[in-house]
DNA sequence: TATTGTTATACTCTATAACTATA
DNA sequence: TATAGTTATAGAGTATAACAATA
């Protein structure tokens, strides 16, 4: 086992923003993952759950809109927390079906939150409350930058 | 068109860390896809081109290292970078095969450092020469909390 | 006709196992 | 045996088009 992996090996990333969001959030995600593993459910499955507690009688595309996501693609993450008994779907208005949790899905979305609070104090723990929210503030902005700054829309 | 998109939504994931740098990373990533597109490479292949420039000689097994990617994963992005004629292989130590820059593959690499230049200034110009400073620093230092705080090998 | 939800599909990224080649 | 590279493959994530159902 070589314990030089790259010695003599110039890294022309190393001051990159790109590049460090990029590694860190694939690190934030895999540290998120390996927390919600004890419980069966992954980061996807788990922010939904999220989204779903806080606004009870949401409907699938309130969520894809919060989430910026294809509604095509919410249909299985969906479909297992259905399955597993933690969600539960109701008629809305038109053809729009509500979703709210079951006693078991307020339960998993306890130990969501638990979770997910665990890990945020995890990966900010170098940073003091004032960092923290600036730091928040930065990347708000960075994005909207990267989005908005020529072509993209809003 | 409703231009409300989520008037009473409640978004529990306003000041998360996680979810910002998740957030802001593909927001990132799909600008710097669309930089460079026009020369017909896409992030990856332009990290690669990247790597190779600043590291003449090296192999698929150095990049896979730097990169922290499966070696496996990047056969088939040098395959075409051989396919365009940017990359030469040639045979090294052992089994080992060096890749370096074919004068096509030099232009590419120039093309490629001002778009990543143009890219990075995009994204930061919200950032003081400070600020730049320190958010990079951060993101190093969430970077090994997420990877190393419990469990995950260094 | 517009909105909502679903299906099918395809493309990329990523991870692993199995194989070959070289020292 | 250890290292390097390749192949095949499987899984997750994401995007679009086409379709059905409801107002």
């Amino acid at each position: 086992m070589t314990m030089t992996p790259a010695a003599d090996f110039d890294d022309p990333f190393g001051s990159m923003l790109g590049y460090h969001l990029r590694r860190t959030s694939v690190a934030v995600m895999a540290a998120l993952g390996d927390a919600l593993a004890p419980i069966g459910i992954n980061p996807s499955e788990a922010t939904l759950l999220r989204l779903i507690g806080a606004n009870d009688g949401c409907t699938q595309s309130d969520i894809a809109r919060a989430l910026r996501a294809q509604p095509a693609n919410l249909v299985s993450l969906i479909q297992k927390l259905v399955l597993v008994g933690a969600l539960r779907k109701a008629p809305g208005k038109g053809r729009a079906i509500t979703l709210s949790l079951t006693p078991t899905g307020q339960d998993m979305h306890e130990q969501v939150c638990r979770i997910f609070d665990r890990h945020e104090a995890r990966i900010g723990r170098a940073l003091s409350p004032d960092q923290r929210t600036e730091l928040v503030a930065l990347l708000r902005q960075i994005c909207a930058d990267a989005c908005c700054g020529d072509d993209r829309p809003g």
